[in-house]
Parts: C-alpha cells; sequence; structure tokens
DNA sequence: GAAAAGCTGAGTAATTTAGTTGGTTAAAAG
DNA sequence: CTTTTAACCAACTAAATTACTCAGCTTTTC
C-alpha cells in the first residue's frame, strides 16, 4: 500500500483551493507559500488532477485553479486516486496472483483492507474537512500570514 | 503510510507457519518453499518476529518456528507492527508539525486513517484467517505439492 | 564432530520518491 | 502588439527505501 506525501500534498492543496477560491481563482504560487509545498512539484500535481477534472484551471493573468465540483462532491479518495497510481494493499495488483501465478495465502485480507481504506477515504468530502474545526483552526492560522513566524535563531560567530 | 512486501510476507509466513506448526517446529526453508520466499530475506524478518515474541524459535536440527502465542492471540496488526518500521498515515509521526513546525490542514485526517487501519488490523487474527474458505484452499493447493506446476515453456532455437 | 538449523551484519542493485530545471503556451493588461 | 502572468509540459536528478544476497557464526542433535 501507497500512500506517501504526493497524496498527502495533493489533499492538502486541494483543501486549501476549497478554503480560498470563494473570491475567484487561486495561483499554485499562493498555496505554495501557504502549505510550504515546492511550486514545481505542486504544478506536476495539479496537472494531474485537472485531467481527473478534480480542478478546473484559468489561464493568464488573474488566473489559477478552481475547484471542479462541489465541496461536498470532492473525496478523499478521489484526489487521492487522481495522483497516486494506486492506493493498494496487495502485492498482485488485484490479480490474484503473487504465488507463482495462483492466489497467494493473504490475498483476501489485502483485499478487505483496501475496501476498508477506500470506503474510509471515500467518505471523507472536502466539505466535511472544512467544517472540522481543527481544520479550521490551522486555516486561521496560516491565513494571518507568517506575521509571528517563529524565527530560527543560529549563533554566528 | 507503509505496507510493502515486508509486511505482506510476514504476514504470509505466520499463517504458513501457523497452518504447519501442529506437529512440531516449521523451519524457514519449508516456508520460503511453499511460499516462493527468498530464505535469507525471511530469516530477517523472523528475527523482528522473535523479538516482538510473535514466534518462538527452536534451533538445531529438527528445530525451527513455533507460534509464540495462541492464533486466537495473534492479529495481523501485531505482526505488521513487528517488521514494519511504522505503518503511520501521517506525514508528521503523530507530532503534528509538518507545516513548518505547526500542524498541517489534513493532519487529523490522516490521524483519523491511522485509526481506521489499525483498527480493521487489530481486529483479524490468525485465527479468523485459517478459517476463511479461500485460505483452506490456497493451502490445500500449496500441500498439495509442485505436482501440477504450471510450466514455463520457453522456445529455445 | 558433522550436519541442521537458527542468527547476524554488511553490502548492493533496483526502484521509487520528491523535487529541480528549463522551457512553452494561453490569456489578460496596458 | 508587447509585456506580464500563470498554467502547462517533459526531462532530468539526488536521495531514500526496498528487497534482496552474501558470508560467516552459534546452537543443538545425531
Ligand atoms: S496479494 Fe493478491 S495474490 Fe497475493
Ligand atoms: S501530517 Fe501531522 S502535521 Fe502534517
Amino acid at each position: 500500500m501507497k500512500l506517501t506525501t504526493k497524496g498527502r500534498y495533493a489533499v492538502t492543496a486541494v483543501l486549501d483551493l476549497a478554503l480560498h477560491c470563494e473570491k475567484g481563482p487561486v495561483t499554485l504560487a499562493d498555496i505554495a507559500e501557504r502549505q510550504k509545498l515546492s511550486l514545481s512539484y505542486l504544478e506536476q500535481l495539479f496537472s494531474k488532477l485537472r485531467k481527473a477534472e478534480v480542478v478546473k484551471a484559468v489561464r493568464g493573468p488573474g488566473g489559477g485553479y478552481l475547484l471542479g465540483s462541489t465541496t461536498e462532491n470532492i473525496s478523499v479518495s478521489e484526489i487521492i486516486d487522481a495522483v497516486e497510481e494506486k492506493v493498494d494493499a496487495t502485492q498482485c495488483g488485484g490479480q490474484g496472483d503473487c504465488n507463482k501465478g495462483m492466489a497467494c495465502l493473504t490475498h483476501t485480507l489485502w483485499q478487505d483492507l483496501n475496501d476498508q481504506v477506500h470506503g474510509f477515504l471515500k467518505g471523507v468530502s472536502i466539505a466535511s474537512l472544512m467544517e472540522r474545526s481543527a481544520v479550521k483552526q490551522v486555516a486561521l492560522r496560516q491565513d494571518a500570514g507568517p506575521q509571528d513566524e517563529p524565527q530560527i535563531v543560529t549563533l554566528e560567530d
């Protein structure tokens, strides 16, 4: 099973987008700045998100990205599926053939785990994430800007 | 989140062990043969499993491995935890600090996913796996030996 | 004392990840 | 119509991780 920063970044970025796209398109530069992510890396992720129609792009000045659907209709599962090749717990990729061409002892277990994870992630929408108090708090802090950014003190000689 | 062949191999191997340890210790060589796994790799995994007391070792000729507990008391979760460093969906390792030292927008989501996966894997015991008809069938096939192993035909010149 | 098995640590090839570089288009602003 | 903005795209790279192998040691039985 694979759930790496790729998927996590994507969800974080789309959530940030959702929190800021009321007044029009949001640029990747803004998202990168707020979430401390690499702009070029985000571009790659959003390329995939656009192809999966999770987001819509607006080119040119004043452009940026918009959500491809309502916040209720975008699930975390969709976002991760768009950027990761597969969130799959099985070895065989669902083929049931990792013991010399036949099912291994634990194939059904990993399939069940797949269903479990997928079901959970499918049930979480961007809208429901936005309602969480923890998310609201973090968003508030990030929007306030870096005015009280903890300063790293380096002792120089 | 990390669920790789390491964890899958471990569960498969322990399940194989459970299915064959009635008449005494089972050697890793046997398990490797039946499950088509690398012997040296299994040795590494069982070293960790032994330290986590999931299995017991018996050295010398006639030796091998036994379960460290009853099949009802060994959960899949335990096995994976023993060999993988961590099955953790968060970026921060639970510290809540991946946005320049503070919680990122999606921290709570990954924590919830963690609970979900962990809860599921904790609920599956070796005993319950052994009762599955799919597992029984695969075990039967594997015990019958390689008599009708599908022959790979290579065209030589 | 030879063989069977477990035990251990170091090393390695392949793969994947996370990210950079260096551009090009499309659209709006001036 | 030129400049600027921001999306779009492909290729490349460094670092990390994984899935192993190899070589040798230790314990126990026959
Ligand atoms: S995981 Fe599907 S056959 Fe082994
Ligand atoms: S995943 Fe924990 S702070 Fe981001």
